[in-house]
DNA sequence: TATTATTTGTAAGAGGTAAAAACAAAATGA
DNA sequence: TCATTTTGTTTTTACCTCTTACAAATAATA
């Protein structure tokens, strides 16, 4: 029925099955004793000795040996072998693309961010050309100084990505359609390694799960607003994609049919209740020329107690509240986490939105907690990681 | 990381993967060759004829010989010995609850629906006992006469279930709080199978997933509609838990913040916009003395085409379009059945409906079907019947 | 400082699982 | 009847991990 199930299991892929849970281990909880990895997965140390041999001689881990104490040690016996990912020779290229900024990074398969750039990004509307040109010139940069090509690659992007063979397929802001990203960069920067896309707000739901403020959690939902609204779920420790690969596409979940038109055609979208215009109607300013510094100054006169600053975010906490409240009924996540501009509205109206959350859910009963995203700007970045983690796993023999 | 990824595995439970594995195909799929159980799992003739020896050792499964011949095959070669499961000796109990009516079945591993019965349902608010005690003499009732014991007990139940241990937290219909349902039954009817209790519309989006009109599809969202409005979701072949047990709880989702005053306390629940109640009042009917009559006779009235009548159902529709359009954004799930009050909704207002729905969805590159559930209502059963058989092969050893 | 207890690493052999290969059986079609 | 095709059975082989026994490295103790 799913393919991991239906897949018969030959011997040999025990052991690919066995390699892959202490890659997948030492990547998300870090380096590891030998008995440690052998607690986790049940094997015996024998066998926990032979599969690092083997993922030693590959050149993916290093055993820091005895000799080195470890400080934070204690109790008798023999102390451990410490199994820690090369970072150096196994990494990911993780890449975030926005409107007016390419951040790229190099992080390692441990989850450390060796190298990180941000640059304007060359973006001509309609033609996405110079931008993935710009990108691969970026990937090249970064490789070319490394003793051993990425294992996978990593793209965020603010639109709609098609799960099945990663296409964007719409992407209003950086007026991309239909745009088979993952390959077109895969043959401009001459990579071998995979390339997976996904949409910034899902991958940044994947990097709070796994290394922000949803680590230890199966279920989460993240939520971020913007110009637009979007989430990511996380349901049985994983992302949540949908038949298409569109799940999380909540900024047109209408929670006010008597709302403003949105610019999809339907009443009282969520995200022209909540989104950066709704925000900024609060204060008067209507159709922003700039709305980035429009905004900032927003963010800094709240900052500074301002009381009609305030005011707006408190306006918003209902609206807000409502499809968040949405959101915990549906799904029942255990813990709602927001990001971009819900970040600030925590911070200036948290009693405000909490207080209107508690009036408006449905089930009391149903505990969940309410708090940031931990990760903030680097969450699309890392969690292109991530997924770039994902795919080399998946893929690994 | 989680629990199927991070156990080590041994010799022994490749094994019972791979027994499970070909139980799982044969429930799902019913009677299947051995070569054709090889191909599905990729395992060679010599493997699954020792597994297929093992179960049918066990007593789960028969062969049937090469001597009666298949009536639909065709080619030459030598004709294969189709494995199938043993019903009558490999089978759940399901139970579903119901306000006035309990329905109890015998239902073979293979799916097939051995026995069933449906009795009043022997209820005294707010004191689940006599209700308990009917429902372990129906048990014992369908064990007694059978050769075996049942391997698994599902039960269906109108309310909210905890997933963690089983207990029901609150079902108001029937006036239960806290109740440990399994752990009781277990003892009064002094079952040692394990028994698996669960949300009705959970458990009919499992059957319609596993044996309905969800068949072949990996994401679906049911949504059935009756005093309360209640949801099951299946994301990637799974059924979706949350973190408490209580996702698809959307009869709270808020639609319309300027709508009715909830129950719960909220204005504009889904449910006080397409409950029965909200389709009675659109025929003038307010606070009816028999909710149940009155809706039937108002079936009655909308299948003799009377205008009035099928103006209810029309009416109903906006409405009912906005909630789903929210879950189609939310989930992306491919596929929308509907039951309940839904059904009857749908086969008088299907282009209303389905106007409405493409008129406010905000994703038409989304593909969606939307559907009327299959199984009807044998759903409650059904599920608590698969939810019995996955409680079954996930303990199986 | 020597000894003991504890914990961890290593090596050899055993057991179990599925694959591969060779052979046997049962059907079709010429 | 005989070749062909498909499937089942048996034997051998390869692989993976476990078990067991032993060695190594440290802390606590005498």
């Amino acid at each position: 029925m799913t393919a991991s199930t239906a897949q018969g299991r030959d011997p040999a892929s025990l052991r690919r099955h066995n390699l892959r849970a202490l890659l997948r281990h030492l990547h998300l909880r870090g380096p590891t004793s030998r008995v440690g990895l052998g607690q986790v997965t049940g094997l015996t140390r024998s066998a926990i000795a032979d599969l690092v041999g083997e993922l030693t001689e590959r050149g993916l881990v290093l055993e820091s040996g005895s000799s080195q104490q470890q400080p934070g040690r204690t109790g008798r016996g023999r102390p451990p072998l410490i199994v820690s990912l090369r970072d150096e020779r196994a990494y990911v290229l993780a890449i975030a693309v926005d409107v007016d900024t390419v951040r790229i990074g190099r992080v390692g398969l441990g989850g450390n961010v060796l190298e990180e750039m941000a640059t304007q990004h060359e973006h001509v509307p309609g033609d996405p050309t110079p931008g993935l040109e710009q990108l691969a010139r970026l990937v090249r940069e970064l490789v070319t100084t490394t003793e051993a090509p990425p294992i996978a690659v990593g793209v965020a992007v603010p639109g709609l990505v098609r799960d099945e063979d990663g296409v964007v397929t719409r992407a209003p802001n950086l007026g991309w359609h239909e745009l088979a990203l993952g390959q077109r960069l895969r043959e401009l920067a001459e990579i071998t390694a995979p390339v997976v896309v996904g949409n910034e707000a899902r991958l940044a739901a994947l990097a709070e799960h796994r290394r922000g403020a949803g680590r230890d959690r199966t279920d989460l939902v993240y939520v971020s607003a913007g110009v637009g609204v979007g989430a990511g779920i996380v349901a049985h420790d994983q992302l949540l994609t949908g038949n298409t690969g569109y799940a999380g596409e909540i900024g047109h979940m209408i929670t006010n049919p008597g709302g403003r038109t949105c610019h999809c055609g339907a009443r009282g979208c969520w995200e022209t209740e909540i989104g950066a215009d709704a925000l900024l109607r609060r204060i008067g300013v209507v159709e922003p020329a700039d709305r980035q510094s429009e905004l900032e100054r927003l963010f800094e006169r709240a900052e500074q107690g301002e009381a009609e600053a305030l005011d707006a975010f408190r306006q918003l906490c209902t609206p807000v509240a409502t499809g968040l409240a949405n959101m915990i009924n549906i799904f029942d996540p255990g813990l709602v986490l927001l990001g971009g501009l819900l970040r600030p509205l925590l911070r200036y109206a948290e009693g405000e939105l909490r207080y209107n959350l508690e009036r408006i859910r449905g089930l009391p009963e149903l505990p969940v907690e309410l708090g940031s995203a931990r990760l903030g700007e680097q969450g699309h970045l890392l969690g292109a990681a991530e997924a770039a983690v994902s795919s080399f796993l998946a893929s690994f023999e």
